[in-house]
This record gives structure tokens, sequence and C-alpha cells, in this order.
DNA sequence: GGAAAATGTACATATATGTGAATTTATATG
DNA sequence: CATATAAATTCACATATATGTACATTTTCC
């Protein structure tokens, strides 16, 4: 069951990153659809807490730094080390396409450093994508990490769905593509989930932590050389990867 | 009326905030006293819109760095000029006490940006704190910039509570505070809302916005320098604020 | 290795909550 | 300056939602 009200924050909170200005009580209601007086509801609590105010007169509710004092003390524990970002940073750059960081949530993957592509046609990812653990390149590669046990916990509560023609509807048909990953060195998806989307990853195991590297765009550019982007994804890691003791 | 939901998603990142490390569904459900099934529809809210993630194997959850990327986004917007967290450090190492930049919401006053004091006994404020606008010294310096109408309809919506014996519980005597305010040169105030807690402020409009700048702590070590506190925090403003153009 | 304890998940139901309509307050217009 | 129009609040009630209970799964401990 979803939490309306829970994300109803989100969604606020998102509204003000977008539109970067304040926004009256009229505007916010009029945006999502919703009732003034819930609205006002919602707005008052916020406020309440202290994560909006009023930065001047009758122009509206805008979050305070509030949010951004909490968002840096979540994020400085663990952050992840800075060579990743400089890893997909690279990959995109040299392949012009998205690149990203994948961790696993439950039977998503979600996208935790993402450098989007510049090209016009491309792989439109955020930071907080989620995508089904199963059926994609950066998800596999994260399921390559499981041990059998795990992975058949996980197995449990995926809804197999038919997103593409190759999508893998069976935990069978989950277990051959990641034995196949193994002997080609990398995990690959040709829209097994995503319509027109290619992508090619490996697992990025930090410390304890189990995540993975993918690199994505469109079939038709990156498709034939998905061995190769595979192959520099490889070669990445290899040289940014801090070679003493286990990064 | 307060949303409940929308409060509750603020909790958990505030939990998060504080024991930086990930939590189980059973941990949230007991610290905060709610049942296992609510906790999980929030957390399964949280994680669906990707704001949550399991960072490793069976050790709970862990918000996503999206928080961040969303509070980046939003603060990018008009942040305060560097020049004012300068002069709230300055003053919080010359005075040793506790310095915030103050702005409004409705009938508060809201903390946008603070230094705090290094003492043991010091005044604990944080980022999002907010006070009546009205009974504090840095309220007080932010009506000063309002307009008598202005002023009065803020008025009009003050629900005037006696907090500490000197705390004004009347319209009238807030505007006579504001005058002897304005004789005196800075607002302040001595327990007026906060047991024990004594303050400076002057205002500190930037560009069309209205601000404040406070300096406070206890009122037994506090008290005595007032006056002098408030001369520093004049002079330190006028050290560094950018004389070109109006900043 | 097996039983017990703890944790996570599903669902029907009573109730806390969102909202439409009414009221008050603020702003624009003639 | 008075009136019209729009925005912000308040409140009572119907309904969407939080939760108690039951069940499943995982982990711990002997």
């Amino acid at each position: 069951m979803i939490v309306r009200q829970a994300a109803n924050v989100l969604e606020i909170m998102e509204f003000f990153a977008q539109v970067k200005k304040p926004a009256t009580l009229a505007e916010i209601a009029d945006h999502f659809g919703w009732p003034r007086s819930s609205t006002f509801n919602l707005l008052a609590t916020l406020s309440e807490k202290g994560y909006l105010y009023e930065p001047r007169p009758r122009a509206g509710f805008y979050p305070t730094p509030r949010w951004l004092a909490m968002a840096r003390m979540i994020s400085e524990v663990e952050p992840l080390p800075p060579w990743t970002h400089q890893l997909i940073s690279d990959l995109s750059a040299e392949t012009g396409e998205t690149a990203s960081i994948v961790a696993p949530a439950g039977v998503m993957a979600v996208f935790i450093d993402v450098v989007e592509s510049k090209a016009a046609i491309r792989y439109f990812a955020t930071i907080g994508h989620r995508v089904p653990i199963h059926a994609t390149a950066s998800g596999r590669a994260l399921l390559l990490q499981y041990s059998q046990e795990e992975r058949d916990s996980v197995y449990r509560k995926i809804e197999f769905k038919q997103y593409g023609p190759s999508t893998p509807i069976s935990i069978e048909a989950v277990e051959t593509e990641l034995r196949n990953s193994i002997s080609r060195g990398y995990c690959q998806s040709f829209a097994d989930y995503s319509r027109d989307l290619a992508g090619a990853a490996i697992p990025l195991p930090i410390g304890d932590r189990r995540l993975s590297v993918v690199v994505a765009g469109p079939e038709f550019r990156i498709g034939p050389k998905v061995p190769e982007v595979a192959a520099l994804i490889a070669r990445t890691v290899d040289r940014l990867r801090p070679k003493t003791s286990a990064a």
C-alpha cells in the first residue's frame, strides 16, 4: 500500500527542485490538482517542522536549507569513494552514453550515482531511478554477487512480467542468463526491461557493499558495441580502483 | 491540521540523519512506537519513490543519494551570499555564542543558517529551528523591516502567549518594543521566549529578502554584554557586507 | 539440525483523515 | 475608496487509510 501523504511530501520537494522558485499555496494546489484545503494542511505541516518558509512577503513558500543540512548528514556516512564518480564520468565521456552506479533494493536495483549522456537521444536516468533487478544488465550484475540462497529468496518475491520480447520470465531464465553472463565476462540487456534500451554492466563490490556499474543507451547506437563497451568498463575500473587493500 | 504521514517522512529522515547507519523495519517501528504494518507501508512508499534502498544484505534501509541531489537542486537557487556564513562564523568565534541567520515564515522566524557555540552550556539551535516572530530578538529584527500594514496582518494571526515573564502579550507591547529597538539601535530579548536565553539581533536585508542576524546564549553569560555584542554584530556586518551595489 | 524467536508481509475493518462547502482575509479594479 | 475577485483558512462529515490480527519467512540459539 502506498502512503499517499508521504508520497506527496516527495512530490512537493521534487516540484521545488524543478521550478526552483517559491510557490504559493494556490500554485501548488493547481499544479498537482490537489484541493486547496489539503494543500494547506500539507504546507502547514512542512512549515511547522521547519522545512518550508516564506523567503519574501507574499511570494509563497520555499524549502529551508534544512533539507540540505539533513541530506548532507545522511550522505556523509560511507559516501561512495570518489573514484566511482570518476569512473562513470570517464565512461560517459568515452562512450557518449549514460553511465551509472547501481545498488540493490529488494527486487529492484537503484541508481545511486549517474552521469548522463550528452546526446540528444539518450538514456534518461536520475539518481533514485529504479529498475527490476532480474531484467536489467545492472541488476543482474548485482545478483551475480549474491549467494544461491539469497538469490532464491529474491526470486520468490519477483513478479515476473513480460516487459519486452527478451525479458526473462522465469527463475530458470534468469539463472541461465546469469550463467551466460559469467562465461561472457559481463552482463548485458537488450530491451529486457525498457524498450529500445541496451546496456552492459559488471559487478562492482566495494568493501561489503554490492554495487554495479552500467553503461546504457539506445539499442541502435550501443547495441553492436556492447562487447567493447563492456571491455572498456572493465579496463576503466582496473585503472581507477585503488590497488592497495580492499577499497 | 497536521498531516501525520507527512510528518512521519520527516521524522524518518531525521532519524537517519541522527543514527547515520542503515536501520531495519523492526528497528524503525520500535524506535517510533509505530505498528509494523504502518512502518512497512511507509518504508515501501519511500523505497518505491527511490528514496530508500538496502545498501547491504539484511542490514536494513538507508536513504539514497537522491535526497542530497534534490536538496542541492533546491538550494542552488539564490543561496545566501557566502559572506553571511562568514558573518555568523566570525560572530560565533568572537563571542563564543551561537550565531544565526533568520528568515520569516508567517508568525514564526526560521533559522536558515547557524554556527553553534562551542561552549558546554550553549544555545542549541539547528537550521530549520522556529521561534515566534514577535517574542524573539531575531524575529523583531525581521518585523522592523515590515510596513505597518504587513505587521498588522501578522499580528492578527499571532496567538499571544506568556512564554516567560517578559514576553510581550499584546500588539501594543510588541510595537513598543519595536520602537525601543529602533532608538536603541538593535533588538534584544531576555528570556522573552526561551527560558534563560538572551540575545541581540539586527535586521539584515539582502536584495529584497528580509533576514536578520542574531547572537544568542545563556542569559547569565551574554546578558550583561548584550550592548557590546550588538555593536560587534553591526561592525562585523559593516566589515563583511560588500559595499558595491545592493548585495 | 531443529525449535523458537524475530522479522517481514497481506488484508479486512474501524477510525483517523482528506476534502467540499462556507467563511474570512487579502488584492485588484473601476 | 468601495466593490469585485481571488486567495487563504476553518470545519463537519463521508471516505480513504492506518492498523490489529493472522500468516509466512528468516534468523538465532541450543
